[in-house]
DNA sequence: AACCAGGACGTGA
DNA sequence: TCACGTCATGGT
């Protein structure tokens, strides 16, 4: 029988080695990636860009979000409060090209009165989750990316690659798979430590996911 | 020309 | 809980 938790740190080492360090979550202030610096982000309007473009990414091209990002830019939109204050049809159109604009619309208002509303600066994965447009994913690339808080993401990508490795399945429980990660890393890094390897980790299967099976269903 | 992109939600079984 | 349809635009 595999031992998960071998692959999953085997292939960390892997991957990073293929592609080195990331520098994720893109932010528009460092004209994108920022690698090997885990400080950021460090304002609010860049946790609240981060939390955006988590939902403008929901089953869509990257590119196509750095568009609407950058509409929202050029809006001047890119705050909670200014984002609240656009009009809803001026909202659509500048987040057009990434799709599904009408729910996507609502959820980035809920989304900019969550963060209105709230105080302290780091919410919890519970009440992320509870915002409308916000699922088990989402919440947790915000809490890793926007928050700094230790939470491994689970996505498509994550589910195809690991399944082909014969250690997770395609439709298993998000929070199974999450555990898996969780566990597999948890005793051999710090939970200062822990941050940063799950940030570098996502976006590294990103990476990977991206120049191998993009453009093909065919695996190797 | 089908298929996919850094998913989430509502519905009916 | 699970399977399936829907949301929408653009690139390949």
């Amino acid at each position: 029988m595999i031992n998960p938790s071998t692959i999953i740190i085997q292939t960390y080492h892997e991957l990073l080695d293929l592609y080195g360090p990331r520098g994720w979550w893109p932010l528009s202030d460092y004209n994108g990636y920022h690698p090997e610096n885990y400080e950021l982000p460090q304002t609010k309007k860049q946790r609240f860009e981060i939390c955006t473009g988590a939902i403008l990414t929901q089953n869509t091209n990257w590119k196509s979000v750095e568009i609407a990002l950058k509409n929202l830019s050029q809006l001047g939109a890119l705050t909670p409060e200014s984002l609240l204050k656009l009009d809803n049809e001026t909202l659509k159109t500048a987040i057009r090209r990434a799709g599904y604009y009408n729910q996507k619309s609502a959820y980035l208002k809920n989304l900019a009165a969550f963060f209105i509303e709230r105080d302290a600066p780091v919410p919890t994965r519970a009440e992320l989750l509870k915002l409308r447009g916000i699922g088990e994913e989402s919440a947790d690339s915000m809490m890793l990316y926007a928050f700094k808080q230790p939470f491994f993401v689970v996505d498509t990508y994550t589910r195809r690659i690991f399944s082909h490795l014969g250690i997770v399945e395609m439709k298993e429980r998000y929070s199974s798979i999450q555990n898996k990660f969780h566990t597999a890393l948890e005793p051999v890094y710090k939970e200062n430590e822990r941050m940063k390897i799950y940030q570098e980790y996502h976006a590294l299967i990103v990476e990977h996911a991206k120049r191998n099976f993009q453009g093909r269903k065919t695996e190797g």
